[in-house]
DNA sequence: TCTGGGGTCCTAGGACCC
DNA sequence: TCTGGGGTCCTAGGACCC
């Protein structure tokens, strides 16, 4: 038997699952996002595919999307549904005997013995719909790296298998934006260098985009060309590196003095959160930005990890103290970064 | 298009040390 | 005395992803 991959990714996962709960909207634009006011500052967390065709995208604001769609139904992000939706797929994906590694909310890789792939990925999606109610795409691949970028052709509610024998057929004329990890400044960069597709890239002296991108960067986007990556799904459970909360205010602060008190009661809440996970924080960033949107951030080393919420609140404020004050601020936000071992 | 909130990883420069 | 080279840590910012 062969080892595969599988990327599982949930359809329009956070629009399916508000539908599960209000089966009227069935076939009605629905945008998922915010407070639920479109008016509001926010953005698009979700469309339907109804809602897509009016225009509407993810992380669009969700007052462009008011007016690309004004006859959707906006609703409010409901965090705790999600998780436990989530939670339910990851679990339906666990009986099978394989490895999964969740990558986020909607979803997962797989990898796993098999001679049937395709096989392996309906039986998957027939198992989810029938304990969940939600309906996955799977790409299959012999690497993350191509099993992730073949769920794009599978979906909806279907499967495609992507390796080393139809990469270039399938992904040598599509532009590089198409790879996992390449968004529009690094397309712009490779673009300045004549290079605009994946056999390009795929062709790309990595010294010489070494130079440009720099050392680990520049290989790697080639590696990304060629379609390679790693091979094997890891199971071991994820250990994050830090946890932050951050909020953007409907009105712009323009009173420091509330500046400060917003920092501290999210320092306050990051606190509590850690003493949850039971993890000290060993630095504290806090992030500031300033209207109309230009973000800085700042940060410190504390002389020993704490759990301990006055110290956590005061390191906060001392890292404030580091930014101008006087200008009116948009966003706020407080982290903390765990030890490294 | 007036731009959330949760994260991760890489880069580059300066400090500091031997 | 105008000035090496390597290593590590700290910090701010950038790019990307879900």
């Amino acid at each position: 038997m062969a080892y595969w991959v599988l990327h599982v990714d949930l359809d329009q996962f956070i629009a399916a699952v508000e539908l599960l709960r209000r089966p009227e909207l069935a076939g009605r634009p629905v945008v998922v996002g915010g407070s639920g006011d479109p008016t509001q500052r926010g953005v698009v967390a979700t469309a339907s595919y109804e809602a897509r065709e009016y225009g509407v995208r993810s992380g669009m604001p969700l007052r462009t999307a008011l007016k690309r769609c004004p006859d959707a139904v906006y609703l409010p992000v409901d965090k705790p549904t999600y998780e436990e939706a989530s939670a339910g797929v990851m679990a339906v994906l666990r009986e099978f005997p394989v490895i999964v590694e969740v990558m986020g909310w909607d979803e997962a890789f797989v990898g796993g013995e098999t001679d049937d792939p395709e096989a392996l990925a309906a039986e998957i999606q027939v198992a989810v719909l029938e304990r969940t109610r939600l309906h996955c795409s799977i790409g299959i691949g012999d690497n993350l790296l191509r099993a992730k970028i073949a769920t794009e052709f599978g979906k909806p509610r279907g499967r495609f298998r992507l390796t080393k024998e139809n990469w270039f057929d399938v992904m040598g004329e599509r532009p590089v934006t198409t790879l996992w990890g390449i968004g529009a400044k690094t397309a712009r960069k490779l673009e300045d260098r004549g290079i605009r597709t994946v056999r390009e890239l795929a062709a790309a002296d990595p010294a010489a985009l070494a130079a440009e991108l720099g050392p680990t960067m520049g290989p790697y986007y080639v590696q990304l060309g060629r379609g390679l990556g790693r091979r094997v799904v890891e199971g071991t459970p994820w250990v994050p590196r830090s946890h932050g909360r951050e909020v953007t205010f409907q009105e712009n602060l323009t009173d420091w003095a509330q500046v400060r008190r917003e920092v501290a009661a999210l320092a306050r809440t990051v606190a509590a959160e850690l003493q949850e996970e039971g993890r000290p924080a060993a630095r504290v960033g806090v992030k500031v930005r300033f209207a109309p949107f230009v973000t800085h951030t700042r940060s410190t080393t504390l002389a020993a990890p704490t759990l301990d919420p006055d110290a956590l609140e005061n390191a906060a404020l001392q890292v404030l103290d580091l930014f101008r004050p006087g200008r009116a601020v948009r966003l706020l936000g407080v982290r903390a970064e765990f030890e490294r071992s």
